[in-house]
DNA sequence: CTACAACCGGACACAGATGTCCGGTCGGTC
DNA sequence: GACCGACCGGACATCTGTGTCCGGTTGTAG
């Protein structure tokens, strides 16, 4: 009878509530990294040891929990476009590597035609972010000057999706590789 | 209460097995091109114009309906790779072209890895069909001296997997852009 | 100590897909 | 022309996932 295990909460009121959320972000994140964000949501609750009803709650739709998980990854990409000291191979680098460390990122790179506003807010956001170092390169020869931001959206999603379909001690070699290929230069963080 | 339809065939005895194979398999190609392999089973049947129990008999499961749909394509890859006028440019340029007229075909291309083995057993068969031409276009200086068959392989599934996820119509010049961005010759039928 | 209100977990109703099974129907045979 | 057996179609049982709802639990206020 006495469920008192270390479960985020069997219920402590209120105060609860924020470890649930947590929990249900961390099994999300874990969940969405290895199987996209399609995966069932059920495994989501299972995994953070909470109820349905918690998540439902919390996150009143699939796109909700998305955004929510992956709102710091798009952050972080804006914050290297911002930098004036960072360069583009620096910028397609923490790209790729979100897409190593997680295929629903790559679902989320992808989405600039998706249905919902909010997943395509993602995909154009990082858009922008790529645009935004591509004349610097440019200038400076770093990049041959035929590419365009179309051509660096497509390069971007077929590195992205081609590490995606590979396991994942294989991510890193097949990530450099497939940059190489395309003649971009590239840092990974 | 007369449905005298033209359907293919409300049992029209033994005979009819027949056609009802072809319509069957005239609906699995065009819905696995807009859906991929996994799409749903009873749409197939629903678009034939045939019974459920009718598709499960031809077909007993999800993978035999594949094999019998995509034989035909596997086998015109191998053809060209076959012919010795042939160059490694017309080999990705059908591979190609079935990649832009058929989501499933890409889903088979990057199955060299997948549970079932007949499915790996396209997968193979495409990749060895692509390695064939690769030392002659090697030797000739078609392609960069650097490129390996793992390379070649690699891209062939960037391009593949890139293709499917824009509209119809671009297809194709989405395709030639990202060949171009590889620095590899394709020639499209 | 008791009553309250908020929150939790999981049962449940529903939806879509899979694969099976069986009554009905039609060509073939004698 | 009547029977027979093969084949057909779709209803059905099952499974997986979604989103809702409600009885139960627990911290807090009086």
């Amino acid at each position: 009878m006495g469920p008192t295990t270390t479960r985020p909460g069997r219920n402590l009121g209120p105060r609860a509530a924020a470890g649930n959320r947590a929990a249900l972000l961390a099994a999300a994140r874990e969940i969405f990294a290895q199987d996209g964000i399609r995966a069932p949501l059920s495994a989501v609750s299972r995994r953070a040891g909470v109820g349905q009803g918690s998540l439902y709650r919390h996150f009143p739709d699939r796109i909700d929990l998305v955004v929510a998980v992956f709102e710091e990854q798009v952050e972080a990409v804006e914050a290297v476009a911002a930098d004036r000291g960072a360069r583009l191979a620096d910028l397609l680098g923490i790209v790729t590597r979100n897409a190593i460390d997680s295929t629903a990122f790559v679902d989320l790179v992808r989405s600039s035609t998706a249905p919902d506003a909010r997943l395509r807010a993602f995909g154009t956001r990082v858009a922008a972010a790529l645009a935004t170092h591509l004349p610097a390169a440019l200038a400076a020869g770093e990049v041959r000057q035929e590419l365009s931001e179309r051509d660096l959206l497509l390069a971007v999603s077929m590195v992205a999706t081609a590490v995606t379909h590979v396991a994942e001690d294989e991510r890193v070699a097949v990530a450099s590789r497939a940059w190489e290929l395309l003649g971009i230069e590239v840092r990974l963080p």
